[in-house]
DNA sequence: TTGTAAGCGTTATCAT
DNA sequence: ATGATAACGCTTACAA
């Protein structure tokens, strides 16, 4: 049995003083003299008041709350977007609305809206929904979106440069002369845009870069493709993500094949358990949770600013903010020699 | 810069009635007139109206929203429970605020209380908050426990027997005769918990189980028991958790010590990453979505019993209702013959 | 069936 | 410095 919180009338009552008096107290303390602002906090923590957050909103439009959607909290990727946002935002007192695993685009726009009335600003990580959709959404809330690029909506995204050409130097080090990349699902931006640099990178090395067809970006393809792998006549593999590298790995030390001996492995996010493995998978990953944190900081921002109508410093247009988040290279053992 | 959301007004004006026949329609058809229903939704769908969730709870006392308390997101248990939080909770319309690693109890109270108001209902998984706050917190706000029981707050806890059971004995049919715990932390319900099954077990099945201290349930901890766990003279290890076992593994493994030949390990918690090891870890988990899934179900029924005051079927009391899930034994390489 | 009006707890704009 | 009062958008008796 939930017993009523206490309002500001009642400290009011408590006090004999208006109840606007106590509001002007307690949310910006220096409105009010020091004598009753002492009266007021003593009759607040008496009687056990807290603000009722979601009254204010009503009148202020801010729950300081957040929305973010992510594909999958099952991948590291997500989880450390997922601490990131959190931590920066409770650090600002905001909290965290999360929706998660939605089978279609549609289903994630549809918690998008659901969302849109309780957040002030929605962070979307990846999402599935259409471009011309988040365009919209983004017109009437708040919006960033992370891991992808999108013309007139700020982003975060990680760069894929760094991280890839530390690969594929060491790689040419290690005397490799042919790569072979494993792609992820055809439509995804992240895939491309990987393989892209990965070509690139490996031209400036000396390395020659093949790719596979695409294909879900599960452990269960990686180890699918271990015999094309094997036919394919490159020592190295770079896959789309670490769980395509990791159902490889195991495929080839299920059939006794030597990693890196005969193959070396490499993926893509550093999840957790990529050192689970053994040997322990190399893969090029970035510090989400570092985009988790600029993503509630530019969101922040975005807020702050659709109140000073005609002050906010960018419009949206197609020169919107985008924060780039250097990937690192982690050597670990299975790469090796070619 | 968003754009004002439309209101029930907007809609009254347009289609000519008055706001309340906009409420009426829109939130429990069937009270007004097919002819001006119909209307009033076109209306609705014209000016893209979405029902501000937020005045609304002002009014009713609900957002249709809830508080997920987890202590480590990174650690598939929270991930399993978030996500069968979240589904269930979509499928009645409700959202999910996520409060998660927090540095100290006294921060994980601080954020309960900071949703409080914005919530409708907590579930707090495995919280480090000591007893007599959650039952304070409990009576403010309806609450529910999960990994951990509390008399007086339901929860909703695995119930670790049939899993242990089934590991203990197989272990039994492999030879196994003396078999060493490896704890958490000292103060964890949960890890003395499986302590005590697991004595129980061994006893029953013949197998005498000894434990080594309590300490941190970390890989690099399993790693630094490796000696301690090769002079024990047992057969089998059996870790709190599963990072302490791939720890363990991990560190004979780098020392040529072969697993399960010269030592068979089993781990707790079925993580994901946990098959990422060779050999493959043994585990023992419970299917802990289905744990978030029925915390929420747990939880809604107590937020609509608070309405219908005296009507609720319990009251909290010592004979709280708790839903025990079975774990279960994934049996894998790392445990073979003694 | 529909309209009127009060009120949810807060903040903000007036006066005083 | 403080009080009275009008919103905020919605729900809900109560009237009509």
């Amino acid at each position: 049995m939930p017993k009523p919180q206490a309002t500001i009338y009642d400290i009011a009552a408590l006090v004999g003083v208006n109840a606007s008096t106590v509001s002007r107290a307690l949310s910006r303390p220096g409105r009010v003299s020091a004598a009753t602002q002492r009266r007021i906090e003593d009759a607040a923590r008496e009687l056990d008041y807290h603000v009722n957050t979601v009254a204010r909103a009503v009148k202020t439009g801010r729950l300081q709350t957040i929305g973010l959607l992510v594909p999958d909290i099952a991948y590291a990727v997500y989880q450390d977007i997922l601490r990131g946002a959190e931590r920066a935002a409770r650090e600002v007192d905001y909290v965290v609305l999360v929706g998660e695993e939605f089978r279609s685009a549609q289903a994630e726009l549809d918690w998008a809206r659901r969302v849109r009335a309780a957040v002030d600003g929605v962070i979307l990580a990846s999402p599935r929904i259409p471009d011309a959709r988040i365009r919209e959404f983004a017109g009437d809330k708040p919006t960033v979106v992370v891991n992808r690029v999108l013309n007139g909506v700020p982003s975060v995204v990680p760069d894929v440069a760094p991280g890839v050409r530390a690969a594929v130097v060491r790689a040419a080090e290690l005397g490799h002369r042919r790569l072979l990349y494993i792609p992820g699902v055809g439509s995804s931006w992240m895939s491309r845009s990987r393989w892209d640099i990965l070509e690139a990178a490996g031209a400036e090395a000396g390395i020659e870069a093949v790719s596979a067809p695409p294909g879900m970006p599960s452990r269960r393809r990686g180890a699918e493709l271990a015999d094309d792998v094997l036919a394919s006549g490159c020592s190295l593999v770079i896959a789309f993500n670490d769980l395509i590298a990791i159902g490889l790995l195991q495929e080839l030390q299920d059939r006794s094949v030597p990693v890196p001996e005969r193959l070396s492995i490499v993926g893509f996010d550093n999840i957790r358990g990529s050192d689970f493995t053994s040997p322990r998978l190399a893969t090029i990953g970035a510090p989400l949770n570092e985009a988790g944190g600029q993503a509630v900081r530019m969101l922040l921002a975005r807020i702050e600013g659709s109140t000073d109508r005609g002050t906010a410093a960018d419009d949206g247009g197609p020169g919107a903010p985008s924060y780039g988040l250097a990937t690192v290279f982690h050597e670990r053992g299975s790469l090796g020699p070619a």
